[in-house]
DNA sequence: CGGTATCCTGCTAGATACTG
DNA sequence: CAGTATCTAGCAGGATACCG
């Protein structure tokens, strides 16, 4: 286990704004899912996570660290060593995350059918309803 | 079905910010719930929704129309009468929002334990751990 | 009754730069 | 490597008032 974290573990191009759906704030599900398969280094979660500044991360962490969802294990050796751990708690918020991708992969191409068809009513006078052939062009839910 | 919402069906002092866990914003998943058993009324749904402002209502069920997740229905009548119900897609949310809110009944409180602990110990040298007896004090998921 | 229209504020989170 | 320190902007969400 322990792999290295895929870069393009999360598509851009799916944002999770689009999910009805979240775990506490923006990224706490994310670094769940990180964590999923064993401890990672704090430079090893800015992978995935791109587009995070170290700050936002530490705020995140601090705060899952706070609630029991991670432990933070600092080795003190030279050059330094931090590692993130899911705690059992926090183990247990995978099962809420992976139902959560379960409904997006189901419902995604739905809700996003339904937003595109709103967004042309409101805008053409004339529908052209165009209804989406489900599970044509939509992202992938990773 | 369709009895009256209760005016307590959420616990203001159980702020969902407390969850690990949200369905899209702030009010989402409550209006799904207050949505399971029929349609309603947009006045009856600012009674459990207590503190939401008008505004913020309007805003929320646009977008969940927008998404599919809810429908709007206008009834041409005097007093004007409009009633807000589930689509399928808004009520396959359902399951999603009760696997959260068991995973928080289950939880809660070893998180709480956790958040407290550990405010606890970065204010006070000496931690006086309290280990916080499970399911005594925290408010109730509802 | 079922909303709009304004205005406003706090806070999340991004940008950028620096450090033990 | 693993963070801090500042500064800033955007925007969700709230207060308040008004309307068909």
């Amino acid at each position: 286990m322990t792999s290295q974290l895929d870069a393009d573990m999360f598509d851009p191009a799916c944002p999770s704004s689009v999910m009805p759906f979240r775990i506490g704030d923006k990224w706490t599900a994310m670094v769940v899912l990180c964590l999923e398969h064993g401890p990672r280094r704090f430079s090893e979660l800015r992978v995935p996570l791109r587009t995070i500044t170290p700050k936002v991360l530490t705020e995140t962490l601090r705060a899952m660290e706070r609630d029991g969802l991670v432990t933070r294990t600092s080795y003190d050796e030279n050059p330094p060593r931090v590692e993130y751990a899911l705690t059992p708690l926090g183990r247990s918020l995978l099962t809420l995350v992976e139902a959560a991708r379960a409904w997006c992969r189901e419902n995604m191409s739905e809700l996003l059918a339904a937003r595109r068809s709103s967004d042309l009513s409101s805008r053409d006078p004339s529908p052209a309803p165009t209804p989406a052939r489900p599970g044509s062009d939509e992202q992938r839910a990773r």
